[in-house]
DNA sequence: GGCTCTATTGACATTTTTGTAGGTAACTCT
DNA sequence: AGAGTTACCTACAAAAATGTCAATAGAGCC
């Protein structure tokens, strides 16, 4: 009886990582950052962990580059969304892109995740997507860059809110869980309207 | 040469958990969750990491306990200060109190923290403190609890948001830190004037 | 003083998590 | 086909984190 090889998938080293990093993104968002540990992260993609490693140099490689990647899908995911689009009937749009990028794929857990453990500072790449809606499809609109900010800075706080606990919230209250959403999704195309008519 | 007996501090046990949960708590809030290990709790407060088993047992027994104290300081906090006034400028007061509870006391922390560990289960208790609200305050200021629902589904995920990310966001677009409160305050308290004017 | 109770501790033990080393197998190129 | 490269693996080692235990020392009580 002879012994069979072991059969081995071989990747490209691209493909692997990002195999892996789509698996830690999976823990990421449906356990929390905790449990982004490198055995579970290995198992999650199919591989040994010591394959993890050999791609990412240790675990907190892997937590940099799964942070990199999903800030920049963030940035892309609103960028196309907002982006020269006709100028009409955007605003309403506006709202619906942001809760999207920021409940559905998961936007907040990302940044919770980013501020809970300091690393704001890898954030530094929005920067540049901020000015260019400031001074691209809003300027359009003729809003002023200062106005511009503040509906910014509010609504990605708002998007934040209630992509991170909107659901869980209203759950509490006996609500159903999209109510959330749905109220703020009001409450802020009410405000932007208001806040461009006079 | 006689050898001294070590010097030790005995507390009560109340105050030995409180002192243990003070230091966890600060280790929470300014190093995130993560950072919330048996030893660094211990040497945080002050006493051997022994003694931290002793009083909680585990280490998730600390967790548990900093979140059921934390949540209970939360409501108590939001609620003395929401509950039965003059309820003639209350209105303005509400935003600053929520934001002051999620932003400055850690409430914004608290709650990213058990959505990202999925023990928002904690939060049960909260709902009581939440039909107080609408059935207290604002149903004698004419609000529906309809409306009301609503009206504090969207307040507090704004400050959920501005609590957790609100600095990041102004520094990230060149704006003092404070500058994303002050611009979603006025948002909110505008739109509240709004909702309830008609 | 002596006694009891228990908060506290250091030392040890176990488990979890991360990292290392060396060999094997898949792929490319000649 | 043969050689070189390297993704991948198993086995081992180290470190970190959690938990156990028996002894010690404050504090109240007799």
């Amino acid at each position: 009886m002879s012994i069979e090889p072991v059969r081995r998938l071989r990747r490209s080293p691209e493909a692997a990582r990002q195999n892996i990093l789509e698996a830690a993104e999976r823990l990421l968002l449906d356990r929390g950052p905790q449990a982004l540990k490198l055995v579970d992260v290995a198992k999650g993609a199919g591989v040994a962990h010591a394959t993890v490693l050999h791609h990412f140099g240790s675990i907190d490689g892997v937590q940099t580059a799964l942070m990199e990647q999903m800030i920049r899908q963030l940035v892309v995911q609103i960028l196309t969304a907002v982006r020269p689009v006709d100028p009409a009937e955007q605003l309403e749009s506006v709202g619906q892109v942001l809760f999207d990028a920021f409940e559905s794929a998961g936007g907040a857990r990302l940044a919770a995740w980013l501020e809970l453990t300091g690393e704001t500072r890898r954030l530094t790449i929005v920067r540049a997507a901020v000015e260019e809606v400031i001074s691209g499809p809003m300027a359009q609109k003729g809003i002023a860059p200062e106005t511009a900010t503040n509906l910014i800075l509010v609504a990605v706080s708002l998007a934040m809110g209630v992509g991170l606990i909107g659901r869980s919230l209203a759950e509490l209250v006996g609500r159903p869980p999209e109510s959330t959403r749905q109220a703020a999704l009001d409450f802020l195309n009410a405000g932007l309207a208001a806040a461009l008519k006079p």
